[in-house]
DNA sequence: GTCTATAACTTGATAGAC
DNA sequence: GTCTATCAAGTTATAGAC
């Protein structure tokens, strides 16, 4: 009994060089489309949203396919997630690194930092139709336990050096609410992106949408200006409903 | 064949009076207690991923129940999507009209705009568990298409009028990105409250997580500042990466 | 109103021919 | 590597006894 290797072929556990021979793949496309097909899918009607048929009939291939190629069904989610949204948390780090360089040891100006966590995530697939931000909303709210950690753990090398260098930009800041601002960036970009996905913006049926660059920019502005607000600590201490009037 | 009354049978299609008898409904709980258990589970799992059989395990009644009490599942999820969203919806109105009064004709101050669209939903429930928020959050990324219906409806009739209210409290600001920064706000508000749902904070096992109001007066501040903010419009182009160095 | 039993269907995954 | 055929498990919903 060995289906263990059953699966998994181009099984690139060693450091092939890169251009050797893929493993007798012919057609060159079929794993690729499955990856594409699935990604489009995930990103429309999310993961448990999409059956695996439905992603074999969209890539045009059998139903055994994603078996084959990825094994079980999150095993090709988990290859879309590592597909698309590494390249982004690299693309934030890169940034990171030279705006620091930039600054020359100084604060980073929070704008930068802004910038630099959430233009990757929104531009980085210009050309295609932008499959990314759905897809991040997805992972987001609907991942499996082994991916969600997966994420998570990616997360955090973004997250730590970014906390860091926001903390020095706004050193009057508390770093708890530091904290809560990035996960209100974070929503803002997520929400923004998937729900109103560059398509509708809540029932305006006359207007045409925003463009995504627009989009990109007021958010920007927002982010940055709540970034930059003073502490909430001490803030108005909510004016509650009085009882009798 | 009259199966079709079969089931809703406290159909209150008629304005009852309100004390008048329930419709021989002995039990005064079973289908409370389904809509309990739904609104805990739908919350914590989303809709797709409970199960009617979660739902009558989780409320110790049998499988058809709700099948008899609500027609189908979704006929179920729509009910509980009513009785939780709805006041929320009804209260962040009832704010505005309060704020509005308080201003008398000039304009409201944006704090009490934003702190009228985010108290509602992150403190109505404050007594219980807090489940609201998850609900919101679970409804917003995997409704079907009817209750995504419904609830872009009930949300359309909070969103023009505290539009139209922040149009004049902030008379300079462009309207589209006026529309875009309450996405941006519903964003926030939805994403942090569900994904860090009041349990932990991106994976700082030390900490308590803060409280639930502290994190809401962090997203009143960085919101209120938020839509302060100068336009996006003519803000720094972007600071492209360079092609050559 | 509540239950058991079951129908009708969809899902992910696999075995085995090619 | 790709296919067809099929399985086992799980799903919603319903019929009909109580």
């Amino acid at each position: 009994m060995e289906p263990a290797g059953a699966f998994e072929p181009p099984a690139e556990t060693h450091p092939v060089p890169a251009e050797a021979h893929h493993p007798p793949d012919h057609h060159p496309d079929t794993r690729e489309r499955l990856l594409q097909a699935a990604e489009r899918l995930f990103a429309a009607r999310g993961l448990r949203g999409t059956t695996v048929r439905d992603v074999t009939r969209e890539a045009g291939t059998n139903l055994a396919a994603v078996n084959y190629h990825f094994g079980t069904k999150d095993g090709l989610a988990l290859e879309v997630f590592r597909r698309r949204i590494t390249p982004i948390n690299e693309e934030r780090l890169h940034r990171l690194r030279v705006a620091e360089e930039r600054a020359g040891g100084g604060p980073v100006p929070v704008e930068e930092l802004v910038r630099g966590l959430l233009e990757p995530a929104l531009l980085l697939d210009e050309e295609e139709d932008p499959v990314l931000p759905g897809l991040l909303s997805r992972f987001a709210h609907e991942s499996h336990p082994e991916l969600l950690e997966q994420m998570r753990a990616q997360l955090r090398e973004v997250l730590h050096p970014y906390l860091a260098a926001f903390r020095r930009s706004l050193p009057a800041l508390d770093p708890t609410e530091l904290r809560l601002r990035i996960h209100f960036l974070a929503g803002a970009m997520i929400h923004t992106v998937s729900h109103l996905g560059w398509l509708d913006l809540s029932g305006v049926p006359g207007e045409p949408p925003p463009e995504r660059r627009a989009v990109l920019e007021a958010l920007v502005r927002f982010c940055t200006d709540g970034f930059q607000a003073g502490p909430s600590g001490t803030l108005h201490p909510t004016p509650q409903r009085e009882p009798g009037a």
